[in-house]
DNA sequence: CCTCCTACTACGCGG
DNA sequence: TAGTAGGAGG
C-alpha cells in the first residue's frame, strides 16, 4: 500500500527483468532464443538442427559451461565427441575461453576415435588386447592385408589390397564383424573368401596386439555389449553426452552412442543435413532423421539465422542446395548486408587459376585483409600443389592443411617405427620396416626365415628373431647383426621409464645408425630429413611419455602449426567443415574433378547430391568474399586435358553472382560463353594452346614428400622365449630339414634341437623348420 | 644381398 | 608426371 515500506519489485515488471538478466551469467548474453533453448534444454534428449553459421558451435560450447556452472556435471563426467582433430581443439579452445582452465579437465572431450581408444585402453583385456596396442593406419592396414593375401596365395595384381582394405573398413563402418558379413557381399571379393580374408586380418591384428580405426569403434562397442558392468559404468559415468556433426555418423559410431547414452539420456546432437559429406566413409545421414524415433521425447530445436554470410553468399548458397531433391529443407536468414556477390572467374588452366588466385590475394592484403582470413579450399589434395608452387614463387606465405603431413614422411615414419618397436615388441610391422634400415645385411631371406618361423609358432617376429639367433638356421653374418640388433632393442627398452623419452629417441637414432645412414646420403634432401628428425625429437619433449607421444600421432596425425605469422590457409573443402573465413577462393569447379567423377559413377545422384554439399559447405564457409573458379585445362595424371565447367556453376542464381574476367585476357571469362567454348575448338589433344604453354619454361618442382607408411604406439613388452615344450623328436629320430637336408637328432632342448646332417655336420635348429625323416 | 632399371599405377575425401 | 614395386644383374 504504502509506496514508502516493504517494496518488493513488481514479478515481471521492468526491474525484477532487469535484475533477472543481471543475475544471468554473462555468457548467455546475445544468444538468440534459439540458441538458448540449445544451451538451456539440458535434461532429456536434444537435437540441434543447426545451419551453416548458425553459431551452432557457439551453442554447443555454451551448454558446455553453463551444464558446468550450474554444477550439473563436473568436466570429466561430460562426454563430447567430434569427428576430426581440427573440430575437437576448436572446441576445446572455445570452451577455455568461457570457463578458463576447466577446459582441460575435459578428458573425455575429442573425436569418436579417440575417446574409443581411451575407453579400449581400459580395458583391453576384455576384447583379447594387451593395454599397450598399437594403432595402425591406412599404410600399415595395406601392408598386413598384403600379407593375408599372399598367404593365402590369391593373386594381389587381380585383388589389391587396397581394394580389400576399402571392403573391410565398410564392413567395420556398419558395425560388421567377420561372422556378420553377408554372404553376398563376402563373395564380392577373391572368389567368396572376402569374409574369410576379413576374419584372417582380424587373427593377424590380435597376434600383433593391433587395432585399425575400425576397431577402435568396433571393439569399443563389442566390449560394452559383451561387458554390462563396463558399459554400465560409463553410462552413468558420462552425465552429459554431446556430438558434433551428428549428420556424420556412421552405424558403428551410432551403435556406439545409442549404447552409452541409455544411461542418463542427456544427449545432446548437433547436425546439418546439408552437411552431411562423409557419406563415403560410411556416415548415414538416417541417423539424423532418426533421432526422434531412438530417443523419444526428445526435443527439437532449430538454428537458422545465419551470423556468417552476407546476403548475396547466403543466397548464393541456398539456391543451389535447393537443387538437391535428398534434405530436410530448411530456410537459412540473416539481418547482415547482403555484401558482395559471390564471383566466378574462368581461367585457361590450373596454371593460370593459381596465379590468378594469388594476385587476387596480394591485391586484398595490400587492402588490409589478414591472411588469417583467407582460406584456399580445394576439392581434392592434389590441387593443393598448384598454389604451393606459386605462392613459393611470389613469396606469400601459406599454410597447407592435412596435405602430405609430417608424420607421413619417409625418415619419419622409419624413426617412429624404431620407437614403436621399443615401446611394444609385438609390433612386426614396424620391425619389418626397420630391421634393414639401415642396411644390416637382413635381406628378404632373413625376413622370410622369421616369417616362417612367427607364423608357425603364433609369435612376432622380434620374439622369433631372439629365438632363432640362438640357433644355426642362419648364417653367421645375419645371424650376428641380428643377434646386435635385438640387444640393442632390450638396452633401449630398458630405459623407457627412466630417460626422458626425446633423449631415447635420440640415443635409439644415433646408436641404431639411423642418423649416421642419412649424413652419409648424399643425395639433397637428406639434409632436410635430418632437420625434420631433429623437429621430431623437439616435438617429444611436450608429451609425459613415450607411449603418450605415440598415441598421439595415431591419433592426430597433423602438427599443430606455428601462428607466429600470418598465413593464407590451403586445405580440402572436407577439412573446412566447420571453419569460416572473411575470404574464401574455391577452385577447380570442373565437370570431372567437382562434381567428382569417382563420385558420380559409384553413388550415381546420391554422389552428386553429396557432392553438391560439399560446394554448399565450401560457399558457407564464407564471410565476405566468395570466389569461385573454374580453369579450361587442366593436368590430369601428367596429361593436360580440356575440361567443362561445373554443372554446379549453373546451379548458382545468376543475380546473386557476379561473373568476372580473369585480368590476364583469358578469353573465356563468362560462363555462359565458355561452358561449350573448349569442347570441339582445340580437339583433345596436342595442339592446345594449354599444352603448349605447359611445355614452356617450368620450374622444376622442389617438392618434398614421401608418404611411404608407418605409425606408433605404446610402452613395455614382455617377450618370452620358450623352452620348455617337450619336441615331437627323441635323440636318435631321422629327421629332414629344408636347408641342410636329412639327419639324426642328436640332443633336445625344448624346441631346439642339436641335430647331426648327413652331408651339413652339426648344426643347432628348431623343430618347426625339422620334418620327419 | 644390394643396386639399378623398368614398368605400372595413380589424382577422392579422414581418423 | 612421379613415386614405387618388382625383377635382373653384379
Amino acid at each position: 500500500m504504502t509506496d514508502f515500506d516493504d517494496y518488493a519489485p513488481q514479478p515481471g515488471g521492468l526491474a525484477a527483468r532487469a535484475a533477472a538478466a543481471a543475475q544471468r551469467p554473462p555468457y548467455l548474453d546475445g544468444l538468440n532464443p534459439e540458441q538458448r533453448a540449445a544451451v538451456e534444454t539440458l535434461d532429456g534428449p536434444v537435437l540441434v538442427l543447426a545451419g551453416a553459421g548458425t553459431g551452432k558451435t557457439r551453442a554447443l560450447t555454451t551448454r558446455i559451461a553453463h551444464i558446468m556452472a550450474l554444477g550439473k556435471a563436473r568436466a570429466w563426467e561430460i562426454l563430447a565427441v567430434t569427428f576430426t582433430n581440427k573440430a575437437a581443439r576448436e572446441m576445446r579452445e572455445r570452451i577455455e575461453m568461457l570457463v578458463g582452465e576447466g577446459a582441460q579437465a575435459m578428458q573425455w572431450l575429442g573425436t569418436f576415435h579417440a575417446v574409443s581408444a581411451n575407453i579400449l585402453r581400459r580395458h583391453a583385456e576384455l576384447v583379447g588386447l594387451k593395454p599397450n596396442f598399437t594403432i595402425l593406419d591406412t599404410d600399415d592396414q595395406i601392408r598386413l592385408l598384403k600379407q593375408v593375401l599372399q598367404a593365402e596365395n590369391i593373386d594381389d595384381k587381380r585383388w589389391p589390397a587396397r581394394a580389400l582394405a576399402m571392403r573391410i573398413d565398410s564392413w567395420k563402418n556398419r558395425g560388421l564383424s567377420p561372422g556378420q558379413v553377408s554372404a553376398g557381399e563376402a563373395e564380392s571379393f577373391a572368389n567368396g573368401k572376402g569374409a574369410q580374408l576379413y576374419a584372417l586380418y582380424q587373427e593377424r591384428l590380435k597376434i600383433l596386439n593391433a587395432v585399425d580405426f575400425g576397431d577402435l569403434l568396433l571393439e569399443s562397442l563389442r566390449l560394452f555389449r559383451e561387458n554390462a558392468d563396463v558399459l554400465a559404468d560409463y553410462q552413468q559415468r558420462f552425465k552429459y553426452i554431446l556430438v558434433d556433426e551428428y549428420q556424420d555418423t556412421n552405424t558403428a559410431q551410432y551403435l556406439w552412442l545409442r549404447l552409452i547414452s541409455q544411461g542418463r539420456r542427456n544427449v545432446c546432437c548437433v547436425g546439418d543435413d546439408d552437411q552431411s559429406v562423409y557419406g563415403w566413409r560410411g556416415a548415414e545421414v538416417e541417423n539424423i532423421l532418426r533421432f526422434e524415433q531412438d530417443f523419444p521425447g526428445a526435443k527439437i530445436v532449430r538454428l537458422e539465422r545465419n551470423y556468417r554470410s552476407s546476403g548475396h553468399i547466403l543466397a548464393a548458397a541456398s539456391h543451389l542446395i535447393a537443387h538437391n531433391e535428398d534434405r530436410l529443407g530448411k530456410t537459412l536468414f540473416t539481418d547482415g548486408e547482403d555484401g558482395e556477390k559471390p564471383t566466378l572467374t574462368g581461367v585457361w588452366d590450373s596454371q593460370e587459376e593459381a596465379r590468378v588466385i594469388g594476385e587476387d590475394i596480394e591485391q586484398l592484403q595490400r587492402k588490409g585483409q589478414s591472411l588469417e582470413e583467407v582460406a584456399i579450399l580445394v576439392r581434392a589434395s592434389f590441387q593443393m600443389r598448384e598454389f604451393e608452387e606459386r605462392f613459393v614463387e611470389i613469396g606469400l606465405p601459406y599454410r597447407i592443411i592435412g596435405g602430405a603431413r609430417f608424420y607421413e614422411r619417409l625418415e619419419i615414419r622409419d624413426a617412429l617405427a624404431y620407437l614403436r618397436c621399443v615401446a611394444q615388441p609385438a609390433d612386426d610391422l614396424a620391425f619389418e620396416r626397420i630391421v634393414n634400415t639401415p642396411k644390416r645385411g637382413l635381406g628378404d631371406a632373413t625376413i622370410q626365415l622369421l616369417h616362417a618361423f612367427g607364423r608357425r609358432e603364433r609369435i612376432p617376429l622380434m620374439q622369433a628373431a631372439r629365438v632363432l639367433v640362438e640357433t644355426e638356421e642362419m648364417k653367421p653374418k645375419p645371424r650376428g647383426a641380428l643377434k646386435n640388433l635385438i640387444a640393442d632393442f632390450d638396452r633401449w627398452r630398458d630405459l623407457i621409464d627412466t630417460k626422458p623419452q626425446h633423449e631415447l629417441a635420440e640415443m635409439v637414432l644415433d646408436e641404431s645408425g639411423y642418423t649416421e645412414m642419412w649424413r652419409q646420403d648424399k643425395t639433397p634432401e637428406a639434409a632436410g630429413r635430418l632437420e625434420n628428425l631433429k623437429e621430431l625429437v623437439r616435438a617429444m619433449e611436450e608429451f609425459p611419455d613415450l607411449a603418450a607421444f605415440l598415441e598421439h600421432i595415431s591419433l592426430v596425425m597433423d602438427t599443430e602449426e606455428s601462428k607466429e605469422q600470418e598465413r593464407v590457409s590451403v586445405m580440402t573443402l572436407h577439412a573446412a567443415k566447420g571453419l569460416e573465413f572473411e575470404t574464401v577462393y574455391l577452385p577447380g569447379w570442373e565437370e570431372g574433378l567437382f562434381p567428382h567423377q569417382r563420385s558420380l559413377d559409384e553413388q550415381g545422384r546420391a554422389g552428386l547430391e553429396e557432392e553438391r554439399r560439399l560446394a554448399y559447405v565450401g560457399l558457407t564457409r564464407a564471410k565476405r568474399r566468395a570466389r569461385i573458379f573454374f580453369a579450361s585445362n587442366r593436368r590430369i595424371r601428367g596429361l593436360w586435358q580440356p575440361t567443362v565447367p561445373s554443372r554446379f556453376v549453373d546451379n548458382l542464381p545468376p543475380t546473386h553472382v557476379e561473373v568476372v574476367e580473369a585480368p590476364s585476357g583469358a578469353h573465356y571469362g563468362g560462363y555462359a560463353v565458355s561452358r561449350f567454348a573448349n569442347l570441339d575448338v582445340y580437339g583433345s589433344d596436342y595442339s592446345t594452346p594449354g599444352w603448349k604453354r605447359a611445355q614452356g619454361a617450368r620450374p622444376a618442382p622442389a617438392r618434398e614428400s614421401r608418404p611411404s607408411s608407418r605409425q606408433p604406439l605404446t610402452i613395455e613388452g614382455e617377450v618370452v622365449a620358450r623352452s620348455s615344450s617337450t619336441s615331437r623328436w627323441n635323440a636318435g629320430a631321422r629327421v629332414f630339414h629344408m636347408k641342410f637336408g636329412p639327419g639324426t637328432v642328436a640332443t633336445v632342448d625344448g624346441n631346439k634341437l642339436t641335430v647331426d646332417f648327413d652331408k651339413a655336420g652339426r648344426k643347432m635348429v628348431l623343430e618347426s623348420f625339422l620334418e620327419a625323416g
